[in-house]
DNA sequence: TTAATTATGTAACATGAGTTACATTATTTT
DNA sequence: AAAATAATGTAACTCATGTTACATAATTAA
Protein backbone atom coordinates (compact mmCIF):
# COMPACT_ATOMS: atom_id res chain seq x y z
CA UNK A 1 0.00 0.00 0.00
CA UNK A 2 1.19 3.82 -1.64
CA UNK A 3 1.99 6.18 1.69
CA UNK A 4 -0.30 8.33 3.16
CA UNK A 5 -0.09 12.02 0.89
CA UNK A 6 0.08 13.02 -2.69
CA UNK A 7 1.95 10.35 -4.84
CA UNK A 8 5.45 11.51 -6.46
CA UNK A 9 4.97 12.09 -9.79
CA UNK A 10 8.61 11.14 -10.76
CA UNK A 11 10.74 7.57 -10.09
CA UNK A 12 12.80 8.87 -7.82
CA UNK A 13 15.54 6.48 -9.08
CA UNK A 14 15.38 7.62 -12.49
CA UNK A 15 15.49 10.87 -11.25
CA UNK A 16 18.53 9.83 -9.07
CA UNK A 17 20.40 8.41 -12.20
CA UNK A 18 20.15 11.35 -13.82
CA UNK A 19 21.39 13.69 -11.33
CA UNK A 20 24.11 11.14 -11.12
CA UNK A 21 24.96 11.99 -14.83
CA UNK A 22 25.24 15.29 -14.51
CA UNK A 23 27.67 15.18 -10.98
CA UNK A 24 29.59 12.61 -13.45
CA UNK A 25 30.27 14.71 -15.76
CA UNK A 26 30.76 17.92 -14.13
CA UNK A 27 31.37 17.48 -10.71
CA UNK A 28 30.08 18.32 -7.70
CA UNK A 29 30.93 21.89 -8.30
CA UNK A 30 30.39 22.28 -11.57
CA UNK A 31 26.83 20.98 -11.46
CA UNK A 32 24.25 23.47 -10.83
CA UNK A 33 21.18 22.86 -8.85
CA UNK A 34 19.33 24.43 -11.85
CA UNK A 35 20.58 21.93 -13.89
CA UNK A 36 20.15 18.71 -11.82
CA UNK A 37 16.50 20.21 -11.33
CA UNK A 38 16.22 20.36 -15.12
CA UNK A 39 17.39 16.99 -15.58
CA UNK A 40 15.27 15.42 -13.47
CA UNK A 41 12.04 17.60 -15.19
CA UNK A 42 10.53 18.33 -11.65
CA UNK A 43 10.63 21.45 -9.50
CA UNK A 44 12.82 22.40 -6.69
CA UNK A 45 10.64 21.66 -4.14
CA UNK A 46 10.33 18.39 -4.98
CA UNK A 47 13.61 17.61 -5.48
CA UNK A 48 14.20 19.12 -2.29
CA UNK A 49 11.74 16.96 -0.79
CA UNK A 50 13.33 13.81 -2.76
CA UNK A 51 16.70 14.04 -2.08
CA UNK A 52 17.20 17.09 0.91
CA UNK A 53 20.08 19.24 -0.45
CA UNK A 54 22.77 19.93 -3.35
CA UNK A 55 24.90 17.82 -0.56
CA UNK A 56 22.42 14.69 0.20
CA UNK A 57 22.25 14.51 -3.72
CA UNK A 58 25.73 14.45 -4.53
CA UNK A 59 26.29 11.82 -1.97
CA UNK A 60 23.59 9.55 -3.19
CA UNK A 61 24.67 10.07 -6.83
CA UNK A 62 28.07 8.68 -5.71
CA UNK A 63 26.71 5.95 -4.14
CA UNK A 64 25.12 4.78 -6.99
CA UNK A 65 28.20 5.51 -9.08
CA UNK A 66 30.46 3.53 -6.63
CA UNK A 67 28.26 0.52 -7.58
CA UNK A 68 28.47 0.89 -11.07
CA UNK A 69 32.34 0.56 -10.33
CA UNK A 70 32.12 -2.45 -8.03
CA UNK A 71 30.15 -4.56 -10.37
CA UNK A 72 32.66 -3.47 -13.17
CA UNK A 73 36.21 -2.79 -12.12
CA UNK A 74 36.55 -3.82 -9.11
CA UNK A 75 34.71 -7.18 -9.42
CA UNK A 76 36.87 -7.51 -12.31
CA UNK A 77 40.19 -7.80 -10.06
CA UNK A 78 38.27 -11.00 -9.13
CA UNK A 79 37.73 -11.98 -12.70
CA UNK A 80 40.56 -14.90 -13.09
CA UNK A 81 43.05 -16.29 -10.74
CA UNK A 82 45.47 -14.86 -13.17
CA UNK A 83 46.85 -11.12 -11.53
CA UNK A 84 47.39 -10.57 -15.20
CA UNK A 85 44.12 -11.70 -16.42
CA UNK A 86 42.71 -9.94 -13.58
CA UNK A 87 44.42 -6.77 -13.97
CA UNK A 88 43.97 -6.76 -18.08
CA UNK A 89 39.87 -7.50 -17.25
CA UNK A 90 39.43 -4.22 -14.45
CA UNK A 91 41.86 -2.27 -16.63
CA UNK A 92 39.46 -2.72 -19.59
CA UNK A 93 36.12 -1.97 -17.47
CA UNK A 94 37.77 0.85 -16.00
CA UNK A 95 37.81 2.37 -19.47
CA UNK A 96 34.65 1.53 -20.53
CA UNK A 97 33.01 3.24 -17.77
CA UNK A 98 36.01 6.14 -18.91
CA UNK A 99 34.67 6.67 -21.68
CA UNK A 100 31.57 6.08 -22.50
CA UNK A 101 29.39 6.99 -24.72
CA UNK A 102 27.23 8.94 -22.47
CA UNK A 103 29.98 11.08 -20.08
CA UNK A 104 33.74 11.16 -20.24
CA UNK A 105 35.61 10.66 -16.79
CA UNK A 106 35.01 9.24 -13.10
CA UNK A 107 32.80 10.91 -11.01
CA UNK A 108 34.75 9.62 -7.85
CA UNK A 109 38.65 10.87 -9.25
CA UNK A 110 37.61 14.37 -10.70
CA UNK A 111 34.25 14.75 -8.84
CA UNK A 112 35.41 17.27 -6.33
CA UNK A 113 38.84 18.71 -6.93
CA UNK A 114 38.85 22.17 -6.54
CA UNK A 115 36.28 23.09 -4.22
CA UNK A 116 35.85 25.48 -2.14
CA UNK A 117 36.56 25.38 1.10
CA UNK A 118 32.72 24.85 2.94
CA UNK A 119 32.96 21.40 0.47
CA UNK A 120 36.05 19.96 1.60
CA UNK A 121 33.86 16.80 3.91
CA UNK A 122 33.58 15.88 -0.45
CA UNK A 123 36.85 16.46 -1.37
CA UNK A 124 37.71 14.36 1.81
CA UNK A 125 34.69 11.68 1.16
CA UNK A 126 36.14 10.63 -2.36
CA UNK A 127 39.50 11.10 -1.39
CA UNK A 128 38.75 8.18 1.21
CA UNK A 129 36.79 6.23 -1.49
CA UNK A 130 40.10 6.25 -3.94
CA UNK A 131 42.12 5.18 -0.74
CA UNK A 132 39.52 2.27 -0.39
CA UNK A 133 40.46 1.75 -3.96
CA UNK A 134 44.15 1.24 -3.76
CA UNK A 135 43.83 -1.25 -0.89
CA UNK A 136 41.61 -2.77 -3.09
CA UNK A 137 44.30 -3.22 -5.85
CA UNK A 138 47.21 -3.76 -2.97
CA UNK A 139 45.40 -6.45 -1.85
CA UNK A 140 44.84 -7.90 -4.90
CA UNK A 141 48.64 -8.07 -5.58
CA UNK A 142 48.91 -9.41 -2.15
CA UNK A 143 47.17 -12.50 -3.39
CA UNK A 144 49.06 -12.48 -6.11
CA UNK A 145 52.55 -12.72 -4.57
CA UNK A 146 50.66 -15.45 -2.18
CA UNK A 147 50.06 -17.22 -5.28
CA UNK A 148 53.63 -16.69 -6.25
CA UNK A 149 52.16 -14.80 -9.47
CA UNK A 150 54.52 -12.30 -8.58
CA UNK A 151 58.08 -11.85 -7.50
CA UNK A 152 59.17 -12.06 -3.89
CA UNK A 153 60.44 -8.95 -3.66
CA UNK A 154 57.15 -7.33 -5.20
CA UNK A 155 56.22 -4.34 -3.35
CA UNK A 156 52.38 -4.61 -3.74
CA UNK A 157 51.57 -1.32 -1.60
CA UNK A 158 53.76 0.34 -3.90
CA UNK A 159 52.34 -1.04 -6.95
CA UNK A 160 48.58 -0.47 -5.83
CA UNK A 161 49.89 3.26 -5.94
CA UNK A 162 51.20 3.37 -9.32
CA UNK A 163 48.16 2.07 -10.77
CA UNK A 164 46.16 4.12 -8.95
CA UNK A 165 48.05 6.63 -10.43
CA UNK A 166 47.39 5.13 -13.77
CA UNK A 167 44.03 5.00 -13.72
CA UNK A 168 44.32 8.70 -12.07
CA UNK A 169 45.12 9.30 -15.13
CA UNK A 170 43.00 7.76 -17.41
CA UNK A 171 40.12 9.60 -16.09
CA UNK A 172 41.36 12.94 -16.78
CA UNK A 173 42.80 12.06 -20.19
CA UNK A 174 39.34 10.33 -20.72
CA UNK A 175 37.50 13.86 -19.94
CA UNK A 176 40.69 15.91 -22.15
CA UNK A 177 39.29 13.99 -24.99
CA UNK A 178 41.62 10.67 -25.70
CA UNK A 179 40.03 8.06 -27.60
CA UNK A 180 38.83 5.14 -26.20
CA UNK A 181 41.73 3.02 -28.69
CA UNK A 182 44.06 5.69 -27.08
CA UNK A 183 43.38 4.92 -23.45
CA UNK A 184 43.28 1.14 -24.34
CA UNK A 185 46.61 1.90 -25.78
CA UNK A 186 48.21 3.06 -22.40
CA UNK A 187 46.42 0.23 -20.55
CA UNK A 188 48.67 -2.24 -22.71
CA UNK A 189 51.64 0.16 -21.94
CA UNK A 190 50.78 -0.29 -17.96
CA UNK A 191 50.32 -3.93 -18.47
CA UNK A 192 53.92 -4.38 -18.93
CA UNK A 193 54.81 -3.07 -15.84
CA UNK A 194 52.98 -5.96 -14.07
CA UNK A 195 54.37 -8.57 -16.60
CA UNK A 196 57.93 -7.30 -15.97
CA UNK A 197 57.06 -8.60 -12.00
CA UNK A 198 55.98 -12.01 -12.71
CA UNK A 199 57.86 -15.11 -11.50
CA UNK A 200 57.23 -16.87 -14.43
CA UNK A 201 57.14 -14.77 -17.90
CA UNK A 202 56.43 -17.36 -20.06
CA UNK A 203 52.90 -17.34 -18.74
CA UNK A 204 52.17 -14.27 -20.64
CA UNK A 205 50.25 -16.49 -23.50
CA UNK A 206 50.69 -13.78 -26.44
CA UNK B 1 61.79 57.84 -14.60
CA UNK B 2 58.49 56.27 -12.88
CA UNK B 3 55.57 56.83 -14.41
CA UNK B 4 53.36 60.01 -13.46
CA UNK B 5 50.59 59.39 -11.03
CA UNK B 6 50.92 57.54 -7.58
CA UNK B 7 53.11 54.52 -7.71
CA UNK B 8 52.31 51.73 -6.35
CA UNK B 9 52.90 50.29 -2.84
CA UNK B 10 53.30 46.45 -3.87
CA UNK B 11 55.60 44.44 -6.19
CA UNK B 12 53.54 43.27 -8.65
CA UNK B 13 55.67 40.47 -9.94
CA UNK B 14 55.61 38.84 -5.96
CA UNK B 15 51.87 39.86 -6.19
CA UNK B 16 51.53 37.32 -9.13
CA UNK B 17 53.40 35.12 -7.71
CA UNK B 18 50.98 35.08 -4.70
CA UNK B 19 48.38 34.81 -6.42
CA UNK B 20 49.76 31.74 -8.54
CA UNK B 21 50.51 29.90 -5.32
CA UNK B 22 46.44 30.17 -4.71
CA UNK B 23 45.70 29.39 -7.83
CA UNK B 24 47.87 26.05 -7.71
CA UNK B 25 46.59 25.17 -4.82
CA UNK B 26 42.76 25.88 -5.38
CA UNK B 27 42.37 25.78 -9.06
CA UNK B 28 40.32 28.58 -10.86
CA UNK B 29 37.06 28.30 -9.29
CA UNK B 30 38.35 27.48 -5.33
CA UNK B 31 39.98 30.62 -5.74
CA UNK B 32 37.91 33.20 -4.24
CA UNK B 33 39.13 37.01 -5.19
CA UNK B 34 38.44 37.60 -1.48
CA UNK B 35 41.47 35.34 -0.82
CA UNK B 36 43.91 36.30 -3.45
CA UNK B 37 43.49 39.79 -2.61
CA UNK B 38 43.84 38.95 1.11
CA UNK B 39 47.04 37.33 0.05
CA UNK B 40 48.25 39.82 -2.01
CA UNK B 41 47.61 42.34 0.83
CA UNK B 42 45.92 44.81 -1.07
CA UNK B 43 42.47 46.03 -1.48
CA UNK B 44 40.34 44.89 -3.93
CA UNK B 45 40.50 47.99 -6.27
CA UNK B 46 44.53 47.44 -6.19
CA UNK B 47 44.63 44.28 -7.39
CA UNK B 48 41.78 44.76 -10.18
CA UNK B 49 43.91 48.09 -11.49
CA UNK B 50 47.02 45.99 -11.73
CA UNK B 51 45.55 42.84 -13.13
CA UNK B 52 42.41 43.45 -14.76
CA UNK B 53 40.14 41.15 -13.48
CA UNK B 54 39.96 37.21 -12.01
CA UNK B 55 40.20 35.89 -15.41
CA UNK B 56 43.44 37.91 -17.11
CA UNK B 57 45.02 37.51 -13.53
CA UNK B 58 44.68 33.50 -13.76
CA UNK B 59 45.80 33.44 -17.46
CA UNK B 60 48.65 35.37 -16.08
CA UNK B 61 49.23 33.00 -13.04
CA UNK B 62 49.63 29.93 -15.30
CA UNK B 63 51.80 31.76 -17.80
CA UNK B 64 54.08 32.52 -14.59
CA UNK B 65 53.66 28.61 -13.48
CA UNK B 66 54.11 27.43 -17.40
CA UNK B 67 57.55 29.47 -17.47
CA UNK B 68 58.41 26.89 -14.38
CA UNK B 69 57.34 24.10 -15.80
CA UNK B 70 59.54 24.56 -18.88
CA UNK B 71 62.22 25.66 -17.11
CA UNK B 72 61.72 22.08 -15.28
CA UNK B 73 60.50 19.19 -16.35
CA UNK B 74 60.56 19.99 -19.97
CA UNK B 75 64.02 21.10 -20.23
CA UNK B 76 64.95 18.19 -18.45
CA UNK B 77 63.27 16.31 -21.20
CA UNK B 78 66.76 17.15 -23.08
CA UNK B 79 69.16 17.21 -20.52
CA UNK B 80 70.58 13.97 -21.73
CA UNK B 81 70.94 12.55 -24.84
CA UNK B 82 69.87 8.85 -23.39
CA UNK B 83 65.96 8.80 -23.40
CA UNK B 84 66.15 6.98 -20.07
CA UNK B 85 67.71 9.57 -18.46
CA UNK B 86 66.08 12.34 -19.81
CA UNK B 87 62.99 10.85 -19.23
CA UNK B 88 63.51 10.31 -15.69
CA UNK B 89 65.26 13.56 -15.25
CA UNK B 90 62.02 14.91 -16.13
CA UNK B 91 60.05 13.31 -13.76
CA UNK B 92 62.02 13.58 -10.98
CA UNK B 93 61.72 17.29 -11.89
CA UNK B 94 57.86 16.58 -12.30
CA UNK B 95 57.75 15.20 -9.19
CA UNK B 96 59.52 18.08 -7.38
CA UNK B 97 57.04 20.36 -8.71
CA UNK B 98 54.08 18.57 -7.78
CA UNK B 99 54.88 17.84 -3.95
CA UNK B 100 57.56 21.01 -2.83
CA UNK B 101 56.63 21.76 0.64
CA UNK B 102 54.71 24.51 -0.45
CA UNK B 103 51.86 23.55 -2.82
CA UNK B 104 50.78 19.87 -4.30
CA UNK B 105 49.41 19.17 -7.42
CA UNK B 106 49.73 21.02 -10.60
CA UNK B 107 47.71 24.54 -11.86
CA UNK B 108 48.03 23.05 -15.58
CA UNK B 109 46.97 19.55 -15.09
CA UNK B 110 43.55 20.48 -12.29
CA UNK B 111 43.63 24.09 -12.38
CA UNK B 112 40.50 23.87 -14.40
CA UNK B 113 38.79 20.54 -14.40
CA UNK B 114 34.75 21.09 -13.61
CA UNK B 115 34.48 24.81 -14.40
CA UNK B 116 30.94 25.84 -14.59
CA UNK B 117 30.20 26.38 -18.49
CA UNK B 118 31.00 30.45 -18.13
CA UNK B 119 34.17 29.07 -17.34
CA UNK B 120 35.13 26.74 -20.49
CA UNK B 121 37.75 29.13 -21.76
CA UNK B 122 40.07 28.08 -18.99
CA UNK B 123 39.12 24.64 -19.18
CA UNK B 124 40.31 24.77 -22.88
CA UNK B 125 43.21 26.79 -22.25
CA UNK B 126 44.74 24.62 -19.93
CA UNK B 127 44.08 21.56 -22.26
CA UNK B 128 45.41 22.81 -24.82
CA UNK B 129 48.43 23.86 -22.81
CA UNK B 130 48.71 19.99 -21.88
CA UNK B 131 48.01 18.97 -25.03
CA UNK B 132 51.34 20.91 -26.26
CA UNK B 133 53.30 18.45 -23.52
CA UNK B 134 51.80 15.48 -24.99
CA UNK B 135 53.24 16.78 -27.89
CA UNK B 136 57.13 18.03 -26.66
CA UNK B 137 57.01 14.58 -25.20
CA UNK B 138 56.14 12.91 -28.47
CA UNK B 139 58.46 14.53 -30.04
CA UNK B 140 61.33 13.82 -27.80
CA UNK B 141 60.43 9.64 -28.33
CA UNK B 142 60.35 10.65 -32.02
CA UNK B 143 63.90 12.00 -31.90
CA UNK B 144 64.53 8.52 -29.30
CA UNK B 145 63.39 6.83 -32.00
CA UNK B 146 65.33 8.31 -34.71
CA UNK B 147 68.34 7.95 -32.55
CA UNK B 148 68.33 4.38 -32.78
CA UNK B 149 67.64 4.04 -29.40
CA UNK B 150 63.91 3.05 -29.30
CA UNK B 151 62.24 0.20 -30.86
CA UNK B 152 62.04 0.41 -34.34
CA UNK B 153 57.57 -0.26 -33.91
CA UNK B 154 57.74 2.06 -31.00
CA UNK B 155 54.74 4.61 -31.72
CA UNK B 156 55.88 7.79 -30.41
CA UNK B 157 52.43 9.37 -29.94
CA UNK B 158 50.87 6.53 -27.88
CA UNK B 159 54.05 6.34 -25.71
CA UNK B 160 53.72 10.11 -25.11
CA UNK B 161 49.79 9.52 -24.42
CA UNK B 162 50.87 7.14 -21.98
CA UNK B 163 53.37 9.02 -20.02
CA UNK B 164 51.06 12.45 -20.03
CA UNK B 165 48.68 10.20 -18.68
CA UNK B 166 50.53 8.89 -15.77
CA UNK B 167 51.75 12.78 -14.82
CA UNK B 168 48.34 13.62 -15.05
CA UNK B 169 48.03 10.50 -12.14
CA UNK B 170 50.79 11.85 -10.48
CA UNK B 171 49.73 15.55 -10.54
CA UNK B 172 46.29 13.92 -8.61
CA UNK B 173 48.14 11.59 -6.47
CA UNK B 174 50.22 14.32 -5.18
CA UNK B 175 47.09 16.07 -4.30
CA UNK B 176 45.57 13.73 -2.57
CA UNK B 177 48.23 13.33 -0.05
CA UNK B 178 51.16 11.11 -1.54
CA UNK B 179 54.27 11.26 0.14
CA UNK B 180 57.48 12.47 -2.42
CA UNK B 181 58.73 8.53 -2.22
CA UNK B 182 55.43 7.45 -3.34
CA UNK B 183 55.28 9.81 -6.15
CA UNK B 184 58.94 8.43 -6.82
CA UNK B 185 58.25 4.85 -6.57
CA UNK B 186 55.11 4.86 -9.49
CA UNK B 187 57.73 6.96 -11.76
CA UNK B 188 60.67 4.11 -10.95
CA UNK B 189 57.60 1.75 -12.13
CA UNK B 190 56.97 4.16 -14.89
CA UNK B 191 60.43 4.23 -16.04
CA UNK B 192 60.17 0.27 -16.80
CA UNK B 193 57.86 0.88 -19.67
CA UNK B 194 60.19 3.11 -21.30
CA UNK B 195 63.13 0.44 -20.84
CA UNK B 196 60.94 -2.47 -22.27
CA UNK B 197 61.42 -0.60 -26.02
CA UNK B 198 64.92 0.09 -25.32
CA UNK B 199 66.71 -1.50 -28.46
CA UNK B 200 69.64 -2.22 -26.65
CA UNK B 201 68.52 -3.28 -22.95
CA UNK B 202 72.04 -3.50 -21.74
CA UNK B 203 72.44 0.33 -22.00
CA UNK B 204 70.59 0.11 -18.63
CA UNK B 205 73.34 0.79 -16.21
CA UNK B 206 71.84 -0.51 -12.99
C1' DT C 1 -17.22 12.77 4.08
C1' DT C 2 -13.66 14.91 6.75
C1' DA C 3 -9.00 15.13 8.45
C1' DA C 4 -4.34 14.21 7.86
C1' DT C 5 -0.48 13.83 4.93
C1' DT C 6 2.54 14.56 1.28
C1' DA C 7 3.76 16.40 -3.42
C1' DT C 8 3.61 20.39 -6.70
C1' DG C 9 4.30 25.21 -8.59
C1' DT C 10 5.07 30.03 -7.98
C1' DA C 11 7.69 33.10 -6.19
C1' DA C 12 10.81 34.82 -3.38
C1' DC C 13 14.84 34.95 -0.05
C1' DA C 14 19.76 34.79 1.66
C1' DT C 15 24.25 34.51 0.81
C1' DG C 16 28.54 34.93 -1.34
C1' DA C 17 31.22 36.00 -5.38
C1' DG C 18 33.23 39.14 -8.70
C1' DT C 19 33.43 43.81 -9.58
C1' DT C 20 33.26 48.95 -9.53
C1' DA C 21 32.07 54.24 -8.06
C1' DC C 22 33.85 57.67 -5.65
C1' DA C 23 36.48 60.45 -2.84
C1' DT C 24 41.27 60.73 -1.28
C1' DT C 25 46.20 60.51 -1.48
C1' DA C 26 50.77 60.56 -3.60
C1' DT C 27 53.57 61.29 -7.28
C1' DT C 28 55.22 63.53 -11.89
C1' DT C 29 54.87 67.14 -15.38
C1' DT C 30 54.44 71.99 -16.64
C1' DA D 1 52.79 76.14 -7.20
C1' DA D 2 49.18 74.07 -10.13
C1' DA D 3 47.60 70.51 -13.11
C1' DA D 4 47.61 65.94 -14.53
C1' DT D 5 47.97 61.20 -13.52
C1' DA D 6 47.58 57.04 -11.18
C1' DA D 7 47.04 54.19 -6.80
C1' DT D 8 44.42 53.48 -2.39
C1' DG D 9 40.42 52.55 0.86
C1' DT D 10 35.60 52.49 1.88
C1' DA D 11 31.61 51.00 0.56
C1' DA D 12 28.49 49.45 -2.30
C1' DC D 13 26.42 47.04 -6.45
C1' DT D 14 25.12 43.04 -9.45
C1' DC D 15 24.34 38.62 -10.31
C1' DA D 16 24.04 33.67 -9.77
C1' DT D 17 23.24 29.97 -6.69
C1' DG D 18 21.33 27.11 -3.12
C1' DT D 19 17.26 27.07 -0.65
C1' DT D 20 12.58 27.73 1.29
C1' DA D 21 7.50 29.89 2.39
C1' DC D 22 3.21 29.46 1.04
C1' DA D 23 -0.85 28.27 -1.19
C1' DT D 24 -2.71 24.40 -3.85
C1' DA D 25 -3.55 19.66 -5.40
C1' DA D 26 -3.85 14.67 -4.78
C1' DT D 27 -3.91 10.80 -2.12
C1' DT D 28 -4.77 7.77 2.31
C1' DA D 29 -6.71 7.20 7.10
C1' DA D 30 -10.66 7.72 10.15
Amino acid sequence: MPPAGRPRTFDRGEALKKAMMVFWEKGFEGATMAELIAVIGMKAPSVYAAFGNKDTLFREAVELYKEQVEQGPLKALYASTSILDALESSLNETVKMLSGTEVSGCLIMVGAINCAPEYQEHVQYLRNMRSKYKEALQRRFAQAKEDRQLLEETDAAALAEFYLGFIHGLALRAKDGSTQKELQSSCQFAMGVLKSLLRNPAAIDK
